[in-house]
DNA sequence: ATGATTTTGCTAATCGTTCGCAAATTAGGG
DNA sequence: CCCTAATTTGCGAACGATTAGCAAAATCAT
């Protein structure tokens, strides 16, 4: 029948990541869930991650440990502005792409099409 | 004494990086060196890696199955074009960073201290 | 409610990476 | 050169995050 079943689990998964808005590890989702008393299995958390992920609806970075986080956004072309102090993470979009792609096709004869940014500094709230 | 021995396999494995200039795994490093009659032992390629990334003499990537993958590249700050169909990675500048940090502090009042960018598609060669 | 199907939870397996330690290399005097 | 002290290597074991297997539980459509 190949249907995908809303359950509670997920939904909590979910519901903390789009609370949070920040990048997690599986192991501080399971660690947080649990601490709200919800049982939930690590594997769970990884699976589920693993069907956000393929649905868009996280997006995945290592973080410098080698650990792979997860956070949730929107499932549109952007990228991650993450506050060192806080955390928090905002999506930005990207005009300025065009003068990149002219820059790498005149001196490096690179024909773009694709790319991946990451910003990192202080978030309004942290300033 | 707190002196660095230059040594056999650490002159192997970066006389290796600097001839490929694309992202290889530990491991490949490791098979590659084998097939040209160097033994080398898998900790090592390890350990040199480690040391040639504080030297900041190459760059490390995860790549998309999760393994770390390392290449050969200038110490000062610059990013990474990267043609999908060869590996060759292309370094680039970036002097449009201040659009994108305007545009940060405009819009999200992010103040911006750092960024990484990946290019990725065509090289001259193989477009 | 019922039954087919998907998920979960648990545990064990996997696999890249790191560690520990004895043996081998290196650098630099004598 | 040769010796000694210090650093590296190589090997295997240990580690830790992620994945896999499978029986039991939950979900959904009828």
């Amino acid at each position: 029948m190949r249907t995908e079943y809303s359950t509670r689990p997920r939904e909590q998964i979910t519901a903390l990541l789009r609370k949070e808005r920040r990048y997690l590890s599986a192991a501080e989702i399971y660690a947080l869930l649990r601490k709200s008393r919800s049982k939930v299995a690590l594997s769970t958390v990884y699976r589920t991650l693993g069907l956000l992920e393929t649905k868009r609806e996280v997006s995945q970075r290592v973080d410098e440990h080698g650990e792979s986080t997860y956070v949730s956004c929107a499932p549109t072309h952007h990228h991650h502005a993450i506050c060192r102090k806080c955390g928090k993470v905002e999506e930005v979009a990207c005009e300025a792409m065009e003068s990149f792609a002219g820059e790498l096709r005149t001196h490096h004869g690179f024909e773009l099409d694709d790319h991946a940014m990451e910003f990192f500094g202080r978030c309004a709230a942290c300033k």
